[in-house]
DNA sequence: ATGACTGCAAACTCTTTGCACAACA
DNA sequence: TGTTGTGCAAAGAGTTTGCAGTCAT
């Protein structure tokens, strides 16, 4: 007999407003899946940063409100809210991978020195690759562009 | 005190004619760096295959003619061809990291559903985006399109 | 009440590191 | 002969899996 750590019930003080989640508890529904304290918060959690997050980055963000959140847990559910259409998951890199809530397009530049991960607003125009892949047979689903680099702070170091 | 496995020497007889791997040989010597049987062979196993390869699938094509490679080594080589240009490393998805020795510019289709990663031959005119990298202290170095979706045969599957 | 979801532990894979020996130059 | 490179073992990181217990419905 094992010892568990009870889950915190959706009607917690630590998860009072659900309302940012809207979409996400819509959509569960419609799935006949279940609404938990812990998909609405790593939503949130994953809304709330501005830069991309790694999984264990969120973890440790959730815990805070959520003690006991699981790193299994943690990566189902972004897996999932990839699978919703509400997250981004962007493989840069070896590391490990990152996920992002804005799922509009853009791009990312990666820099080969640190690592670190930047947003790119720009305007890609990946029709002709797609209908090129469409042509191969492939069913093309999204198209992402990885710019690598160094990032601003890494070429100055390198420069002096 | 340890046992090792003996290098096989660069005269045996499996490393016959490094012809094909001439360019190799010469950026190794600018650099004062030495030609060995392993690179010589890694490189050759890496360019005999049209698909991708993973470290370890490189690893076993070259344990049959060269007994005792070991992966470090094979890591550490694929590093110093990547860095020579002589390779290209493809990050796609979470699995392990492939590496081609086709460094032409060409893009990457990856299936979802059973992670096959093919070619696509089509120019991307990445122009716009390296400027836009460039003006905001970014350095770009390369840009890599990564289209996911279905490949033919899961597509095909999924409709049956 | 019941079945989906979570926490926990541990396994698994891919990759890197430290050190002793080997081999290119 | 000197130093770079390799083999080996093991560690490290990220992610996934199996199972028992819990909670949304």
């Amino acid at each position: 007999m094992r010892h568990y750590n009870k889950c915190v019930k959706l009607g917690s003080p630590n998860v009072r407003s659900p309302d940012q989640e809207r979409d996400l508890i819509s959509l569960l529904r419609e799935r006949g899946q279940r609404v938990t304290s812990q998909r609405l918060l790593i939503l949130r959690e994953l809304r709330r940063r501005r830069r991309h997050a790694t999984a264990h980055e969120i973890r440790d963000a959730v815990l805070r409100s959520l003690p006991g959140t699981s790193i299994p847990t943690v990566y189902a559910t972004l897996e999932l809210l990839v699978e919703l259409g509400l997250a981004r998951r962007i493989d840069a890199g070896a590391g490990a991978a990152l996920y992002d809530a804005r799922v509009e397009p853009h791009q990312h530049m990666v820099c080969r020195r640190c690592g670190r991960v930047d947003d790119l607003d720009e305007e890609l125009d990946a029709g002709p690759l797609l209908d090129a892949a469409s042509g191969s047979g492939f069913q093309p689903d999204r198209a992402e562009l990885v710019i690598s680099g160094l990032c601003a702070a890494c070429a100055q170091e390198r420069a002096a």
